[in-house]
DNA sequence: AAGTATAATTAGCGTTCGCTAACTTGTCAA
DNA sequence: TTGACAAGTTAGCGAACGCTAATTATACTT
């Protein structure tokens, strides 16, 4: 079954999170999104099912190798597109709320075409 | 009551579709889409319901002057977006898969930032 | 030990928006 | 006139994904 959306932004949630304070508990996923604990829940749930994320030994919430690269994928899209709406001129919080919408829907074709051309002019 | 991704689809569609026939069905809706019969009934009455279309009096499908402002508004995203990317290397049909997709959910913000940007350099 | 706060889960609901199956309606040819 | 086909609608389903209310499980504090 191929990931949607929501399933990503909870990999991306975790990912972050755990950069940050090597604990990610449901609650912390929940208040990052603003979502409650009962969709994190029922998110984390389905995620476990797939192989992408699982619970450590003191119940924390870990990425599998699986899920860290889907992680990496969906968080370098959002800073990547966010440094190009930046660039353009686009404030840092529109910037970064747009990045997090169109991360999920850009093609691999279209996002390498942006980060290309970000390499060569830009940055 | 904001319109969602599947409703600005069907004004684009119906604004598309009326500038080669002038008679635009429910039909050429769903065979436009790729969607089935009932799906197209049911949209096209939520967005009569708010106003945005309605059926002339031969029954053919009209878009109401806010109807044809906000499909207007989209299919300017989609042309513009189409063709940053296409500028970018992609080739035309991910190019305008991808428009069809983040045009939805890009902010007025970024996308007159983008749209500004064209018209200095690209085109 | 009892009470309280925090975290997680279960149960069940609502919205968006696709689908199929089946019915209705209108047109047109034999 | 009848029969058939195309268009549209109704009824009802299912998936994704949010929510609240209520429950359970820990753990800390008095």
């Amino acid at each position: 079954m191929a990931l949607m959306e929501s399933g990503e932004m909870y990999l991306e949630t975790i990912y972050v999170l755990s950069q940050k304070s090597s604990v990610v508990r449901g609650i912390d996923i929940a208040e990052h999104l603003g979502y409650s604990k009962p969709s994190v829940s029922r998110a984390v749930g389905l995620l476990r099912d797939e192989g992408l994320l699982k619970k450590d030994s003191e119940g924390f919430y870990k990425l599998t190798e699986a899920g860290e690269i889907m992680a990496k994928r969906i968080y370098e899209r959002h800073t990547v597109l966010t440094t190009l709406l930046i660039n353009l001129g686009v404030d840092e919080k529109t910037a970064s709320e747009d990045a997090c919408r169109i991360e999920h829907y850009i093609s691999d074709t279209s996002f390498d075409a942006i980060k290309a051309h970000m390499k060569k002019y830009g940055k």
